[in-house]
Parts: C-alpha cells; structure tokens; sequence
DNA sequence: TGAGTGAATGACAACGTTGTCATTAGAACG
DNA sequence: CGTTCTAATGACAACGTTGTCATTCACTCA
C-alpha cells in the first residue's frame, strides 16, 4: 500500500505537498499539482486513516453496540439509517452485539475505546428501560429503541403511545366499537404505552373500551415468548357478541388472527378488520389480504441516531433526552369501514 | 484518554516497561508488574487501536460489504455468523452497504483501504452470480451466498441443489406423489439448481415429475417482484387431480400456499402438506400450523467466510473455491404422511 | 536597485506504539 | 576478586500523517 512517502519520491516532491493535494489544500501549483497527482492516481493511493487518527486524534468511527439483533430481524434497518446518517460526513461504522452477555458488553466497550470511536449508538431490541451498568466510556453515548432507567441519556424511541392511538383511532374513524386487542407481553413499556394510546382514542370517540376484549398474545417472559395468539383470538371470535376488529400488539400476532378467523370461516376484513404492529414487510405484504399496521420507524430511529452525535450539543436539555419518532399508519387491505 | 507515556510516568518506569505488561511480555518483574497494573486500572488504559495498527501494519479490522441488506432481513444472521467467528480472534468489523450503487461501492472499497482492513466478506442477498467490478483490493476477499462470474475468488454459497432435494425426497418419503411446485423468480441460480435437486430426488424415488404441476409463484423480475402464489395455488389446488403436497421457493410463498389452501377449506397437513425454504423464523414458527421447511445457513455462512480469510491459503486450489454450506431440514408441523 | 510582498514548497516534530538493541545490576562461576 | 551470564529495564527509531514554522523565489513598488 502506498504511502505519501511514495508518492513523494515518484513525483520529486516533498511530502507535505503531497499531502496538501490530497487534502485539497488551496496553496498548489497547478502544474505540481496535476503532475502530482498522476502519481496519486498510478500508485493507487489511500490515505492510512489509522495514521490520521493519530495524528489528529478526531476519529470518524462510529460504534453500534446492540444486545441481540437475532430476534427483531427489521432492526437492520436501524443499521442501514445509522449508515445513511454516516454516509454524508464519510464516517464509518464499527458493530458488536453483545448478545445479552454483560461481560462480554464490557469487552466490546473497551474494543470502541482502543478504536478511540467518536461516538456509540446502544440499540436495544426491545423498547424498554436499559442500564447501561458504567461503560467507563467517555465519548457520547445515544440509546436506540431503549432508554436508560436513570434518563442520563439521549435516547431515541418510537412513540408508542401515538402508536397505540393511531391503531385505535383507525378503526375507530371507520365505525368500529366493539374492538378487540390482542397484546405482547405487558411488561414491556410499549405494551403499556400503546395501551394509554388506544384508551385516549376511545375517550376521544366517546366510546367505552370493554376491558374484557383485551388478551394476552403472548406467553413466558421476554427472550421465551410462546404465541398463544391463535387460541386466544378463536376464543374472541367464538363470543356472541364478538369484535368487528382487532388490534395486534405485532405482524406476528396478526398473522395469527388471520389464520384463527379462518379457522371460523371468518374472512378478512368482510367480517373483521385486522390491525397490526411493526409492519414487518416479510408478513405484511405477504398476508392474504395484505396487513394494515402501524410502522416500527427502525430506519429513522438508527438515522437521527447518528445525527444526534454528529450535532453540536447545544440544545441538550433534558427535555430533549428522548426523542420520540412518530409510527406511521401503513394503509393495505386488512381493515374495513363497518357498514 | 490515557497512554502509555502517562502510566509509565505516573508508575516511574519507562515507557517500554508498561508497554512489556499490556501486552502480556514475560520478562518483567512481579513487583514491578503489580505496581504498574494498578496504575493501569487507576488511569484506565486502553491501548490505541490505530497506534498499534501503524506500528505494527498488522490489523484485526474486517470489512462486511453488502449490496442490499434490506430485502432479506435474516441476512443479519450473516454479520452474526461473522462477529461469531471473529470473536475468537478479538477481532472487529466494519460494515458498508452499497445499496446496488456501484458508484458508491467503489467509494467503499476504498474506505476499507483506508482502514487497512484485513480483509472483506462480500455479501450478496441472492445466490446468484455476482461481479466485483475490479475492487483494486489487494487484501483477501471471500463472497458469501454469491459468487464472482469468473470464478476467481472464494465463496461460500448454500447448497441448493441439495436444498431442493432435501424438500422434495422429505415428502416422496412419506408417500406423497403427486407433489406441487411453486417456485420463485426463474432466473436465480438457486432456483435452477433446487429444480435440479427435486428431480434428483424423483428419478431416485423412481417417481415421474409431472412437470405441469410446477408454477412460478412471483411476477417481476428480481428486485421488483410481485406475489402470485396466492392465485396460482388457488388454480393447482382446484384441479380435479390435485396434489397431496406443495414444495415452496421459499417460506413466503408458502404463507400464501397457507391462505390458499384455507380459501378452498383444505387444511394443513390433513389435506395438503407444504415445505418451505428459508426458515425465515419471523415466519416458518408464526404459521399455523408451524412450518416445516430447509433452512438457509446464513449463520454458518457468515462464519466459514471469516474463517476462510482466517485461515492459512494452504488449500485454496479451485475445487475448494466454491464452498457449499448445506441447508439443513427443520421439521415442525405442515407435513404429514400421505395414508 | 533594494526592500517588501506573497505564493509555493519543504524541514521537522509529534501523535502512541512496539521492535531492536543497549544498558544495568545482581548472581554464579572459576 | 574478576569474569561471565542472565534477568530486568530503558533509549531510540520507525510506522504515515499533518500542524507549525522556515525557506525559496519571482514579483511589485518606491
């Protein structure tokens, strides 16, 4: 591999001017500088980003440090809007999950500390309270799809609250009142927001949400999920006075429910109206007919992510540590204005 | 961010002592090792990554390079495969995406020059013929699930053709004869090469494949495809003769395999067995009943690639330039013996 | 003509490491 | 006691780059 060195010998020059040219640097001869950099080209030069680094000690890396991409396979696309936030400023990005295991996580914060990183991007894959226990890191840390229990970081999340509240004022617009839901499990903070959005949408319509047509989707805890979506859903369906429509705490669950209306003859969305969650177009699309949902903004979270590192911090007040990015309502076949 | 010059002064030794005990030199006293660790903790010493790289040329920095990692969330299984086998060696890696632009990945070959990468896994979501541009890259490159037209570089691909012999012999196994095909777009290699599988498979069971039962389930060409499992099915499966069991292209055509079927009150596996391919889990466990399908070895993928460029080039003769990564059977519940 | 100006270029140090070689101080030996 | 050996430690250079400052040279202006 080349060095400015190089190049310098090749071009009878110093290397300072070399390294003027390829920084752009203004005070260059024409003629040097063209002669140069054929060199440049001929010798097929790269600049040694480590030797930079050293040198100016400004890093253009970034870290992203997540606990278990396995399970939410659309949280690339946290990866590809971190990527396309770094895209405009020629940085990189440096990833490692840690896969849950704490010590493990205290190693790959030392790894981004010897890469002398410029930043972290910590992406939990559930929207939930996160301890960071100390990184011992020093760089500027922003949380993604998680939040610190303790709110000393930035975080960016979805608003689920608003998220519940679409799915609900959704359906509610379009004449429904019996609704059921079919929940994740309750622990999770999404599950408890999107409930307060739903119930908003209710006192909003001046409708009176029946407790009883909300059920658990999912059992076990978090990391041991069993879907008991089917079974719960027929149960509903099964009721004299069943739902005109349902609302899924995911795609996975909606998935489900299509295959327990089915089971009942019941067709979608002649005679139930299906909303869902995440909109996980592997499922989305691919349902018969297509899914109504409400959109995980994956891309967005990873992007402005990114862009808040990338900014100066002036406006870090504490009412700015989270950001909540807006879910939005991805319109297909699955739901039907009661007649 | 402490060094070794600031440890070496506060601990009163010479810098070359510190550096002796960070990476572990033997010859260094037991006392004045214990003094100088504690100095270490204290001011929480982490060696420069970029330092090091210069002095010694040597780099643990891997680079991923992907055309487009959204279309297939569960290629993340590849990056995990990679960070699997990387993490033995301590060793990270630098991940870019193309997104298709050829413009934009000649940049990014470049950065990995840049950041003296070790080497690049090179990443392609379709198993198809694929070709590297001339990357300028003197450093090893492995592709993995594609590979180079002239064949010139290692990689490591799914097999295939041994994938659809696994799907259709499963079901020729258990009695089923008379067996659907919906496959997906014609052009891709997989798809040539799982074809073949199927009929290996039938000529073996002494089975004659009654061609017109194969259909193309997706309109479009590769990049723009549009579903038409759903209907094509709806047609196999309303023919006075139909077929006992469908073999699907991957796990999607499957799922509307499943609605199809229940449109037309056949239920699964009672009336119809299906496989699938891919075993996208989000899917594959989510069906009701759960899929049986062959599974794509992303994982193991993204590990032999790194491994590969681990290894010494010993036996890199051109028989061992394609390394295919059989797709093992997951069995669950969507098939059934034909009584 | 000589001083002053500005543009173009170069010499050198430093960033934090580690490999090479030299130095020191005991210990072991004759 | 002097010599040799070994263990422990340190001085120094180099990796490739860029910031600081110095130098060179052609030119302008009084």
């Amino acid at each position: 591999m080349s060095t400015l060195r190089e190049v310098a010998k090749h071009a009878g020059v110093s290397i300072k001017t070399v390294s003027r040219i390829v920084n752009g640097d203004a005070a260059v001869n024409a003629k040097t500088r063209a002669a140069v950099q054929h060199h440049l080209t001929t010798l097929n030069y790269v600049p040694n980003h480590a030797a930079r680094q050293m040198r100016s000690g400004a890093s253009s890396v970034f870290g992203l440090m997540t606990d278990a991409v396995a399970t939410t396979p659309y949280s690339v696309d946290i990866v590809r809007g971190a990527q396309a936030a770094l895209l405009e400023n020629h940085q990189t990005l440096l990833i490692a999950s840690s896969d849950g295991d704490p010590k493990r996580e205290a190693e790959l914060w030392q790894m981004f500390r010897a890469h002398r990183v410029a930043g972290v991007v910590y992406a939990a894959m559930f929207h939930r309270s996160h301890d960071i226990g100390k990184p011992a890191f020093d760089k500027s840390i922003v949380l993604a799809n998680c939040f610190a229990a303790n709110g000393d970081k930035p975080s960016i999340i979805p608003d689920d609250e608003l998220g519940g509240y679409t799915q609900a004022k959704y359906l509610l617009q379009r004449g429904h009142r019996r609704i059921g839901i079919v929940t994740l499990i309750p622990d999770l903070e999404a599950t408890r927001l999107r409930g307060m959005g739903m119930r908003r949408a209710f006192a909003e319509a001046g409708v009176t949400f029946d407790e009883s047509l909300e059920l658990r989707g999912v059992r076990g805890a978090v990391g041991g999920e069993v879907l008991m979506t089917y079974e719960v859903t027929r149960e509903m369906l099964s009721m004299p006075n069943r739902p005109t429509a349902i609302i899924c705490g995911n795609d996975t669950l909606a998935m489900q429910v299509y295959f327990a209306a089915g089971s009942l003859g019941l067709s979608i969305p002649d005679h139930l109206s299906v909303i869902g969650f995440d909109d996980l177009k592997l499922i989305s699309e691919t349902l018969y007919p297509q899914l109504t949902t409400v959109a995980l903004p994956y891309f967005e979270i990873g992007k402005r992510a990114v862009e808040h590192m990338n900014k100066p911090h002036a406006g870090s007040t504490l009412s700015s540590q989270r950001q909540l990015v807006p879910c939005p309502l991805v319109e297909r076949h699955s739901c039907k204005p009661l007649t």
